[in-house]
DNA sequence: TTTCTTCTACTGGTTTTCAGGTATTTTTCA
DNA sequence: TGAAAAATACCTGAAAACCAGTAGAAGAAA
């Protein structure tokens, strides 16, 4: 196999740099740019083949997580570890979703480095051990106590979620509308919420729907 | 490091079997029991420690999901590995959510069984390659086109899903209620939704809350 | 300068929700 | 089998949302 013609991608120069210091001596990598802006970055990838990217996540003019999306729309090979400082979850489970193989804390030891690399260059996805105790802290809205749901609220949740009325949700359930009434009036109690809106909010927010 | 007492819970016995048979000669683990239910598995757990958990998903009692969280919630150490056939994109990452380590298909080759297991032990999360085309996998929702919002309209949107009606939505901002009423409508047309209810459902999905 | 978009505001009417309740019949499960 | 939980159903009135259409003012863009 090649070497792995490897870019990085960090607002910090000396990042850059340390970086290139520490990976020097990988047999099955090569550092073939570095870039602290999106922009450079995506014309270089326009002109010169790339296998990895090591990218993070603030970047002065593309955010680093609208730059992953980007570049696993138009280059798909491309594999891309986030390098990057942030610890909250929502920004990690992002990346996921964004096409990224890994994230990784700067703070990450080069063996974490090397496993997580070895392993996304495989087709895998990796995070490193700090990472996944991010990914499984629960999130704030987990720790609220979840109202506990009887089959018939769940179904009328989902049911209001797309924008059914009363009335719709009675004829499709073979209910009285008022029973319905009831059940949604249960559910905005449960919740602790005011209205219908909030409800489908919370529920969200909670994986309930 | 001593052999990782490992269980296999699957509603197929079958399966069960040719796990054990599989993993019999694996130098750094131990079967130790094998469920086709997940309140058989709760129950052998309060009484036997366990380092691994090979989990399936479809269970005839209690969803594997669910069981996930129960028991990273009981027994925060075990390492829980999902083991499924099940391709839906939600499913998998709703897995995560619940604390698992990693999702492998059924038919997943014996050496990616093995290169997830010694990623999940050490700490990391590892998904199958096959598993990762289907998280890379665009969202039906983030495929359909989403509507141009004006910065306005957001505002409005963000406090809606709070819950607010259109008169305190007026008295914050100033404004006439009319007013947010019209800003409200235009939303429901933009998002080509029924009501609020379904709006703040669709804005939820196209991660616009 | 004209055009387009956005934000603003209104009329008038219909439908639905929301907030108090109460109460009977099924299920569930210990 | 008996108690608890869930599902069902009802009443009333006020508040809010929804529908459909219109239209002026401000600002940006062409």
């Amino acid at each position: 196999m090649n070497k792995l013609r490897t870019v990085i991608v960090d607002d910090h120069p000396i990042v850059i740099e340390g970086l290139k210091t520490l990976l020097k001596n990988e047999a099955n990598l090569e550092i073939v740019g570095g870039f602290s802006e999106g922009t450079g970055l995506l014309s270089y990838l326009n002109t010169k083949p790339v296998d990895l990217i090591l990218l993070d996540v603030t970047l002065p003019d593309i955010n680093g997580m609208d730059l992953c999306q980007m570049i696993k729309e138009r280059f798909s090979t491309i594999t891309i570890l986030i390098l990057s400082n942030h610890t909250e979850r929502s920004i990690i489970m992002q990346t996921i979703q964004n096409g990224a193989s890994g994230y990784l804390l700067k703070n990450s030891s080069l063996d974490e480095l090397r496993q997580c690399i070895a392993s996304a260059v495989t087709g895998n996805i990796c995070y490193s051990k700090e990472v996944v105790e991010i990914i499984s802290r629960p999130t704030k809205n987990q720790l609220r106590n979840t109202p506990q749901l009887t089959r018939r609220e769940k179904q009328i949740l989902s049911l209001l979620a797309e924008g059914k009325t009363s009335q719709n949700i009675a004829q499709e359930l073979f209910l009285s509308p008022l029973t319905v009434d009831t059940h949604r009036r249960n559910l905005i109690q449960k919740f602790e919420v005011k209205n219908v809106a909030e409800l489908i909010a919370a529920a969200h927010q909670q994986q309930l729907l």
